[in-house]
DNA sequence: ATTGAAAACTGCAACGTTTCAGTTTATCCC
DNA sequence: GGGATAAACTGAAACGTTGCAGTTTTCAAT
């Protein structure tokens, strides 16, 4: 039985009140550090007693893990890396996204880092980085592709992570998505029940996986209606407000112009009615539009659009049990999910 | 001279492509591990040519440094937190917010990790949460006070930050604000040009140092322009899109009713309107409003109102900036700035 | 030749944690 | 009483980095 054995280090004598650590703790309950570490893990060869001791005390100091030390040793961050485009058009819609990962983790040691890329860089880079330094356990992803490098490289290497969309490459991998297809056919009848025949879409870019998703969605419920399609060329969610409007505008001057159209972002949908009304028409009487938004400022303004809710934060919420899931080591398949659109709403 | 000195280890012999250490690149340089370490700091006791073989083997390698390592063994993180509101309702603001922070932190090696807190708890638990487990070289809060518990916290442990909007607590500390004052100002000089005379204010909630800011500018643009201000009582930005629509609502059906609006956010605005409007009202006509906005759409759906830009992404820049530098231990008067208000745009 | 100092390089230890391979003590069985 | 086994605990080593306190080597000044 030693423990006063000569060997108690400057912070243990003075007052210093510096962060305490195993060491500390081991100090106090006169054990060694290894027990220590073991009791506050509940290891089994660990006697109840002691763990019991070990845990009050811990509390007592208040005591946390050095999250340096724990990497170091273990290779765990206790990181979730949100890799970002930096270049998203769709306003609020990745604060929303934040603050429903930030929900999740907020009951778990993991701490949310952003990781920034611009879209005209490789979007390959932001990931390539962090599975390479393993700067992080898990990775949420979005902008998903149908043939998307990031998931393929990602899976190869057994890195956990979940996507924002759905790809199509026979990788069964967790992700979240919202029920873009549901999204356009639910729209699509609804302009068909208000008498419109003859309809466009605002889709997202041809590149990500949504796009076919809300195009076919679209494309089945024009079928099944009747209707007929107004191509709605060279603008797509991504542009800038002022190309959609621009774009827009032509579409609506033209002799064969949509009277219905179904938008694919809340923020384009702003561009559409003032382009619909700078050629001196008017939404709901000319035409209707159907929208989905993110926020919920649309109907303030324009009354007679017709819009459908997605939530991003509960995407966000979705993502980050999905990658919690993954790193757990969990079956992809159960951490896949789908959300599906609320009614369409009007006013 | 020794270096084949039977000490490599599995990963040496093995091809085993694990991520390179300093160790991988002391053992191909024949160099010591601290040479090779001081090589990369460029450290003066270190041979020129020494110097460039070693950066030339680390970047062959692809050398980076681990930064668990570098953060257990000298505490730093080359992590910026920014401690955010998860309530918050002025939507896309925090993602203008981050992008601008990464377009700083881009270039540097540091990260940006999110730490959320709920506007009902303490709001000083992060900020202490993050001081006392050390676990970011620097602070960004926002949501600043006159009197400041943060500020002062971080003032007292000579822990690095900066914050959006300013304190009166008589600290200099980095930080950065948009002139609300000046906004204010500006904002209600146009509404007397355009013939109003009693004007409301929907001001930050009174917590807020910028509601200051904003409600002086705005009281004493008044009294030089000789107008009277209608009250604009329970509702401030903070306030839920409804309730703001509900008071404003009730203040536009009075008799002695404002025919000129100074909003303070982009978002309330879209409630503003959609109460003058449920009163049977127009804007433009029967009032005026001018309003702040980060993001451009008011404009689309109301060409009658006035609006002034603020840059929250060029904000989230100027604060990566000021917090780096309080970092480097520059003075923190260097390390304020302050942008002033767009000229009122109208269309 | 001797001293001194500068230049270039290096071991060792430590940051806080966990894993591994023990050691000690108590308990049980015959 | 001897041996085996289980229960409870432990020191040493390692993760990658850097600061400290050296050690060599070279060279100039005396």
């Amino acid at each position: 039985m030693d423990g006063e054995g000569g060997q108690e280090r400057a912070d243990e004598r003075a007052g210093e009140a510096s962060r305490p650590t195993l060491k500390t703790i081991a100090f106090m309950t006169g054990l060694g550090v290894t027990t220590v570490s073991r009791a506050l893990k509940d290891a089994p060869d660990i006697g109840e007693e002691t763990k019991k001791r070990v845990r009050l005390v811990a509390r007592q100091v208040g005591y946390r893990p050095n999250r340096a030390g724990v990497r170091l040793r273990t290779g765990k961050t206790n990181v979730i890396s949100l890799v970002l485009d930096t270049e998203e058009q769709v306003g609020g819609f990745v604060s929303d996204l934040i603050y429903g990962i930030s929900e999740q983790l907020a009951a778990t040691p993991y701490h949310l880092i952003v990781t920034p890329y611009s879209r005209n860089n490789d979007p390959m880079e932001p990931v390539r980085y962090v599975v390479e330094t393993g700067s992080a356990d898990g990775i949420i992803i979005s902008r998903t592709e149908p043939q998307d490098a990031r998931v393929r490289y990602m899976t190869e290497r057994g890195f956990p992570f979940a996507t924002h969309g759905r790809t199509d490459m026979g990788i069964d991998h967790p992700f979240h998505d919202f029920d873009n297809r549901a999204y356009a056919v639910q729209a699509v009848r609804k302009l068909a029940e208000l008498g419109r025949r003859r309809l466009a879409l605002l889709a997202p870019p041809r590149r990500l996986t949504y796009h076919n998703h809300m195009r076919d969605g679209f494309l089945e419920a024009l079928a099944e209606a009747g209707l007929t399609e107004a191509p709605f060329t060279g603008a797509t969610v991504d542009h800038s407000i002022d190309d959609i409007r621009g774009r827009m505008t032509e579409l609506m001057s033209r002799p064969n112009r949509p009277d219905g159209i179904v938008s694919g972002s809340g923020q384009a949908t702003f561009a559409l009615v003032a382009a619909v009304e700078d050629v001196g028409l008017t939404v709901g009487k000319d035409v209707d539009i159907v929208s989905k938004q993110s926020s919920r400022l649309l109907h303030l303004l324009r009354p007679t659009l017709y819009v459908v809710n997605e939530s991003v934060r509960f995407a966000g919420s979705e993502l980050a049990r999905s990658v919690l899931g993954a790193i757990e080591g969990k079956n992809p398949k159960s951490l896949q999910s789908l959300s599906l659109p609320t009614e369409v709403e009007a006013r």
